[in-house]
DNA sequence: TGTACATCAGTGAACGCGCGTTCACTGATGTAC
DNA sequence: TGTACATCAGTGAACGCGCGTTCACTGATGTAC
């Protein structure tokens, strides 16, 4: 090894981070290599040191950023005083996640894009998004059975997805508000075991 | 007037429709002028005969596309045997919908690209969003208040284009037919008044 | 310890290509006489 | 009714530009002796 070790593995963070950020704001199609690279602080020509296409590095943004994302909620959810739920809904669907779509989870920025990658990139979205429901499914009531629990993830977290882009698409503030409003109380609703009819 | 009367207009909206469906199928930056006049039947020179740019392109399918697609609901509204938002939920959240986003409603394939792009086309979609609200409201129990009503109506839309944005990413067929049937349990779940405590 | 060498992360110019847009033009048509 | 003309939807070549990717190279570093 020249240089310290690890170097090389500490300029691949960089640029995945990078590239999640900026995927996150203008959208995979929107962003290039040449300056995706230099908002790295990098040339283009050394992006191929490190990945082998870029479609190799959609695929690592999809699976390392959903991952980073289940850990921010996973902490939210610790932090939480009562319920744990309650706290996820309030982190997930708040103006701040809303207003820093660059900041915050890649499947409330880019869940439509990644539905028209390729197939490798859909496999770990697949992979990741599953843990991640697992973790929501772990908070919800006990009393439900494991496919009940399965589905009122999905629910919740698909309701989560929608409503933030909802409220990022719209053009008026107060609306936008009232949408994320309204998303949190929808979240919640669909927590509550009285909805577990399945 | 040179040709048919209303001739340039049918070509406009050949135009218009070819673009609807590319958009939806590969996104709005995954589709070029070129491509799009050639599926017109047209070469690319003539667009701007029709349109001031892609941007204005952009904007006028949003609003068509939108209006389309609220006719589409009505109609399945309106040939629903009971209560309206069953057939709604059945129609929207149906497997043939997943499996066609290029016939589908722009909202569940383009809302996170959309909100990305510039403020009259923002503009547009929230009109456009907000009558489509206004026609799922409608068909909400009469006992609502109407900001119970509006919030209800949004809720149950961000709930449906959260779940297809989620069904159609999955590249999993057993996962993403679940995560529909439980997106339809919760929109209906979401439009019960008992669960109108706002 | 000091020097020569091998490594390889990163550089920057270049590739062919498709992008959005412009523009001089063509030729089918409706109108004027 | 027949002919000359004006219109303008549509053509197709060209524009500069940024895309993803390749590649010969540089130069800082760790290793070998």
């Amino acid at each position: 090894m020249r240089y310290d070790k690890g170097r090389k593995e500490e300029t691949r963070e960089r640029i995945l981070d990078a590239a999640a950020m900026r995927f996150r704001r203008d959208g995979i199609d929107g962003v290039g290599v040449a300056s995706l690279m230099s908002e790295a602080g990098l040339t283009q020509g050394g992006f191929y040191n490190h990945f082998e296409s870029k479609d190799a590095l959609v695929r690592e943004v999809v699976a390392s950023s959903l991952r980073e994302s289940r850990n921010r909620m996973d902490a939210a959810i610790e932090a939480g005083k009562h319920g744990g739920i309650e706290a996820l809904v309030a982190f997930y669907l708040s103006a701040t996640h809303r207003d820093h779509a660059d900041r915050g989870c890649t499947c409330a920025a880019l869940t439509m894009e990644i539905a028209r990658t390729d197939a490798a990139t859909r496999r770990v979205f697949t992979e990741e998004l599953t843990e991640s429901l697992a973790l929501i499914g772990a908070h919800l009531p006990s009393a439900l059975k494991p496919k009940q629990r399965r589905q009122k993830a999905q629910a919740i977290f698909a309701s989560m997805i929608g409503t933030l882009a909802l409220a990022r698409a719209v053009d008026d503030a107060a609306l936008s508000d009232e949408i994320l409003a309204g998303g949190r109380r929808a979240a919640l609703a669909l927590a509550q075991p009285s909805e577990a009819a399945a």
